[in-house]
DNA sequence: TAGATTGTTAATCGATTAACAATC
DNA sequence: TAGATTGTTAATCGATTAACAATC
């Protein structure tokens, strides 16, 4: 146990002697990255600073009060915030806008982007239909999919998923967004790999960066509904 | 802030001699409990395996070649399955069916619910106008929205969020699903408090299970679309 | 049998918490 | 000033990985 754990700044010359021992130890982060699970509660925190905005009009919370309405504890809120490069100032607390800047220039939410709707399975018709999409900065410049072809959604014609492919060669998007049945994702990824910036996956079927180049996310909101049942645990009533 | 929020179960056998130390320390696991990190993998082992079922008719398949389906390591895989009590083969690996079996019932999937919807905003719509509940077992039974009453989705008529209260003490659900905006949220939560097993929240604001006196599941799909943008990284392109 | 692959223990790593000096 | 609250270090805890004996 010869702790060799060396801080951030201990040196961020370390020319990496002893090479990586596995495939699947993870990375150690480089100087200045915010560790995934810290990445993770973010989207937590925004919301409820802009919930705090829009209600109040406070200027300042302490760490344990964001601890609470987070249900996380206050020394994680600490080290969540110093993570992210985000001051507060001892007595005090954090500026609430501040605070709020800080984490949406984080996520990216301030940026604006393009993107392209893959699929209108399970919710993916939800995100022609409300303002989801514009409410995070993306512009959905197009709708495509495999069976409603032709289709009116909005203010959209829904394009055949064939054309996907032409489509970003030509016109291009920042984020492609799919929402397609299992048999019908796997061509349309590989159509869309290597065109655009990022790929949000709503499908049931998980895609991964190193297939597309680039950030991958998958969200599957049945397995959250899973976690329910399981959590229901069976008997009882 | 005196923080005396004990955890539910906080003494049902405090015999645990050196005391709780703190609140925010979590609760060590009972035994043949599973952790959570465990537990939310499962719902990826679930469609993994689902899918290979359909495709294919493998008859098994080794820590390994899951690993790779699911971008884990095998050490992983291993220790998940033998959390959860399943036993593979010595130089044979896991039988499909089996495996796959045992993870739904571990998940509560093989089970029926009932389950009443509350809300159309976002994604609730798309519940109550998909299979998507009926494919893990869940049967709809009513839908409420505060501002949509009396119109008609699919099968369903519209009722008054006001009744909701109402509906489930003289009807009873087992699950709640909440997909309102904030300011509609918080008091038909209240209303719910008590009256249902289990609650799904797919709605911007969280739920806490201490508050609705069951387990509560939180989705905010926007979040992920968050940790998209913030992996896209600004810059690029 | 020989080869494959699990199950499980121990080692390692990283995340969370506690604690307190610093300081507004 | 006195009180509040951060920032940060060290301790603790838990999750992941490596490794290998067991065994199909």
């Amino acid at each position: 146990m010869n702790e060799e754990r060396k801080t951030e700044s201990a040196m961020f010359t370390d020319l990496e002697i002893g090479a990586i021992p596995s495939v699947h130890r993870k990375q150690k982060l480089r100087d200045g990255e915010v560790p995934e699970p810290v990445i993770k509660r973010l989207p937590r925190y925004f919301r409820y600073l802009r919930e705090l905005i829009n209600e109040n009009d406070r200027l300042r919370i302490s760490s344990a009060e964001l601890a609470e309405g987070l249900h996380i504890s206050p020394s994680q809120v600490r080290q969540d915030l110093s993570c992210i490069g985000q001051t507060g100032q001892q007595g005090y607390g954090y500026g609430v806008i501040q605070l709020y800047n800080k984490i949406s220039e984080t996520l990216g939410v301030k940026q604006r982007y393009t993107a392209v709707l893959v699929g209108l399975f399970g919710c993916g018709r939800a995100l022609a239909e409300t303002t989801l999409l514009e409410q995070r900065g993306v512009r959905l410049k197009a709708v495509f999919d495999p069976e409603a072809k032709g289709d009116r959604i909005g203010q959209y014609e829904v394009l055949d998923t064939a054309s996907l492919c032409e489509y970003l060669s030509a016109e291009g998007a920042d984020i492609v967004i799919f929402s397609l049945k299992e048999e019908a994702l796997k061509d349309a990824a590989s159509d869309a790999a290597g065109k655009v910036r990022g790929v949000w996956n709503i499908s049931q079927t998980e895609l991964f960066s190193d297939q597309m180049g680039c950030p991958v996310r998958n969200i599957s909101i049945c397995d959250s509904l899973m976690l329910l049942t399981q959590a229901m645990g069976g008997r009882e009533k």
